[in-house]
DNA sequence: ATGAAAGCGCTAACAA
DNA sequence: TTGTTAGCGCTTTCAT
C-alpha cells in the first residue's frame, strides 16, 4: 500500500515462489490453476495493492482499451452532452476516453489524429472541422474503427452519426409556417459546416412545399467570432448585433429561425430594446435546447438535439466493429430532432398577425 | 500510407539496413548522427507514413506523456471551461488526456482512480466527488502527482487549485448589501461539498460584518436532482420550485444570492410569475457567469469563476512536479472570483426600496 | 498445474 | 557514427 514504486507480477512471483505466469493467470482469473495458489496470490496482490499496468498488457494484446474522441468545443452544450454519454457508454464497456479539442482549427485536427495514431487508439469518434478530410485518411488504413459524428466527410466513406439537421431546419420552419408564419428569416452561424447548410436545406424546402417565397435576405449569417479564448462557447452578442440590423428593415419577418439557442438570446434582447416580444410580434425558433432555453421567458420553442443517442450509437458502432460484428445499421446513420413547442411560437388563439392557411404537416 | 498493418522501427531498419537503434535515434532527433543516414530514416518513415508506437516508447521511459482528468459532469458550463483549458494547456506540452466522468458518484470515483493507476498517467487532475478522500489516497504514494481541483480534501495534502468561494459569496452579499439590501436569501444546491458551505460561510460573513441578521430561513436548500440521465446539468426547474416557496413568505428578501445561475433561471420565472421584477422587486445575484447570463433580461449580476485560471494552474502544476520542480506557489491555491455587476442589482437611483447605508467595501 | 522462453515496440546503456 | 545487448511489464506459446 504504501512505498514510491509501484509492484509488479514479478515482485509477486518472487516473494510467493511462483514463476510470473502463474501470478499472471491467476491474476486475471484463468482457469487450469490450483485454487489454493490462486488464493494466494490474490492475498499477495491485495496486500502489496498491486495494479496491473495496462501498458505492457496493451503492448503485447495490441489492444489500448482507449477510445479516442475528438471535439470541436466542449463549451457548445450539444457536445459536452455528447461527451458525456460517450464516457458512460465507454466505462460501461471498460474503455478510457482520450480526449482531444480542436476548436475549429485545421491545424489542431492534424496534430489529433497523429496523437491517436501514436496512442493506437482502439477507436476513434470525431466531430471534424471539415476543413479537410485529410487527417483522418490515414486512421482505417490503419486499423482504428472511425466514426464521424455530426458532421460528415463523405469523400472517407466511414461511418457517420449525427443529427438530421435538414430535418431540423425543416421541422422548425414547418412549425413556424403551421403557427401562420408566411416570411421567415434564418439566422446562421458563418462557419463552412455541412450542419448548417442542412438545417438551411431543410429551410428552404419547407418553405417551397408551403409554396412561400424565400427572398434575399432570408438567410442572415452571424460572423463567427474567432476563436481566441478556447472557452467560450458562441457568443450571443454578435447574433444580437445581427438581429438589431434584421429589426431595422421596413418589414419584419414573422418568424425567425436560429442556427443555435444562444443566438435566439441575442434576438429577445434586440426585440426586447424594440418594444417588441416573441411570439406576438415575431415567433423565434431555436435549435439545441440548451438547458437554459425552456427558462426564457418567453420559453423558447426549439429543436432538440439527440446528443445522447448519437453518443450511445457511435460507441456501440465502435463495439460492434473491433468485435468484428458486420453491423446490420447504415453506414450514414442520421437521427431525427424532435421539435420541442414552447411559447415563443405559441400564440394566443385569434392573435395571429398573419391567418393561418399555409399549414404543412410537421411530421 | 496504405496496407493494414502498421510499420514499426524494425521494418524501417530492415529496409535500409540499418539497426533499430539507429533508425530510433534518427527520427528521435539525436545526435551524433551521419546527416545522410537521418535523411535517409526520415525519408523511408516518411514514406512508409510510420507513425510511433507511444506505449512501447511510454513502457520503457515509464512516462505516458498523460494526464488523467476527473471531472463530476461536463454539462456544467463551469467545467466545460475547465476541460477546455486543460486540454489546451496540456496539448501545449505534448500532453494527452484521458478523460473519466464520475457524475457525483463514490462508486465511479473509486472506478475513476483504480483506472488512472492502471494508465500509468502522469499525472492526475481530479474534481473529487467529496465522499470520500479515499479513492486518491494511493495515487500519489505510488508517485503519481495530483491536484485537486475546485474541491479540496484536505485529508491527503495535495495540492489544491480552487475558487475562493468563501470570497465569492462574501463578494455577491456584500454587493447586494452595498446596493441597499438589508434582508438577503440564498439558494442554494443540496450537495453536501464544500464550494457550496464556503460560499455560505461567505454570505454570512458578509452580513455579519454589515451587521445585518441572518434569519432562519435566510439559506434554502434546492433539492439535488438524483442523477438519472448523464447529460443534464442542474435544472432549473427545482430552483423554480423552491423560489415559489419563498415567494409566498410574508415578507420578501431584497434580495436573492443563487448558487448557480441556473438557479437565477427558475428564480426570474418564478418572480415573472408573481408580476415582480429584478432588481426593483428584487435583487438577484448568480454564480458562474454562465454564457446565457449576460443575455438575460434583466442582465444577471453574478461571479464569474476562473475556470480557465485554474486549469492552466493545475497543468503547470503537474509540469512542475514532474520537473521536480519545487514549485513556489502555495499548496493550496484559492483563485478569486470577481463580480460582474449587470442590472439584476442595478436599480435606478432613488427608486431603493431600502435606503443605502450599510455599506460595505466589496473589495 | 506450473514453468521457461519468447516477444510486443521501443529506448538506453555500452561496445565497437 | 553505428551496432549489440538488455529490458520496460505483461501475455502467449510451448514444455514439463
Amino acid at each position: 500500500m504504501a512505498g514510491g514504486r509501484r509492484h509488479t507480477l514479478r515482485d509477486i512471483a518472487a516473494t510467493l515462489n511462483l514463476s510470473v505466469n502463474t501470478v499472471s493467470r491467476a491474476l486475471s482469473g484463468k482457469d487450469g490453476m490450483g485454487e489454493q495458489t490462486r488464493a494466494l496470490v490474490l492475498a499477495e496482490a491485495e496486500r502489496v495493492g498491486y495494479v496491473p499496468n495496462s501498458m505492457a498488457r496493451s503492448l503485447v494484446t495490441g489492444s489500448a482499451m482507449t477510445f479516442g474522441l475528438v471535439i470541436t468545443n466542449p463549451s457548445n452544450p450539444f457536445y459536452a452532452q455528447l461527451i458525456s454519454s460517450i464516457e458512460l457508454r465507454a466505462r460501461t464497456y471498460d474503455y478510457s476516453l482520450l480526449l482531444t479539442v480542436t476548436e475549429e482549427s485545421a491545424e489542431n485536427e492534424t496534430r489529433a489524429a497523429e496523437s491517436l495514431l501514436r496512442s493506437s487508439v482502439s477507436g476513434a469518434m470525431v466531430v471534424p472541422v471539415q476543413a479537410s478530410a485529410d487527417p483522418w485518411r490515414r486512421l482505417s488504413t490503419v486499423g482504428v474503427p472511425t466514426v464521424l459524428l455530426n458532421r460528415d466527410l463523405p469523400d472517407l466513406g466511414y461511418r457517420f452519426v449525427g443529427t438530421d439537421n435538414e430535418l431540423g431546419g425543416y421541422r422548425a420552419t414547418a412549425h413556424a409556417i403551421a403557427r401562420g408564419a408566411r416570411s421567415i428569416v434564418v439566422l446562421e452561424e458563418d462557419l463552412p459546416i455541412t450542419t448548417i447548410a442542412d438545417r438551411i436545406a431543410g429551410f428552404r424546402r419547407a418553405m417551397a412545399e408551403a409554396g412561400l417565397a424565400t427572398a434575399h435576405g432570408s438567410v442572415m449569417r452571424v460572423p463567427t467570432r474567432r476563436i481566441e479564448q478556447a472557452a467560450q462557447p458562441w457568443q450571443p452578442q454578435q447574433a444580437y448585433e445581427m438581429a438589431r440590423r434584421l429589426l431595422r428593415r421596413a418589414r419584419l419577418p414573422d418568424a425567425v429561425v436560429v442556427g443555435n439557442d444562444y443566438f435566439a438570446l441575442g434576438l429577445y434582447r434586440a426585440l426586447e430594446e424594440h418594444g417588441l416580444r416573441a411570439p406576438d410580434d415575431m415567433m423565434v425558433i431555436g435549435f439545441g435546447d440548451h438547458p437554459f432555453s425552456a427558462f426564457l421567458s418567453p420559453p423558447l420553442t426549439t429543436v432538440r438535439l439527440p446528443a445522447e443517442e448519437i453518443g450511445t450509437i457511435a460507441v456501440d458502432l465502435l463495439l460492434e466493429e473491433i468485435a468484428g460484428v458486420r453491423s446490420a445499421r447504415p453506414l450514414k446513420q442520421l437521427i431525427a430532432p424532435a421539435l420541442v413547442e414552447r411559447d415563443s411560437t405559441r400564440r394566443i388563439p385569434g392573435t395571429s398577425v398573419v391567418p393561418p392557411g399555409h399549414r404543412t404537416s410537421v411530421e
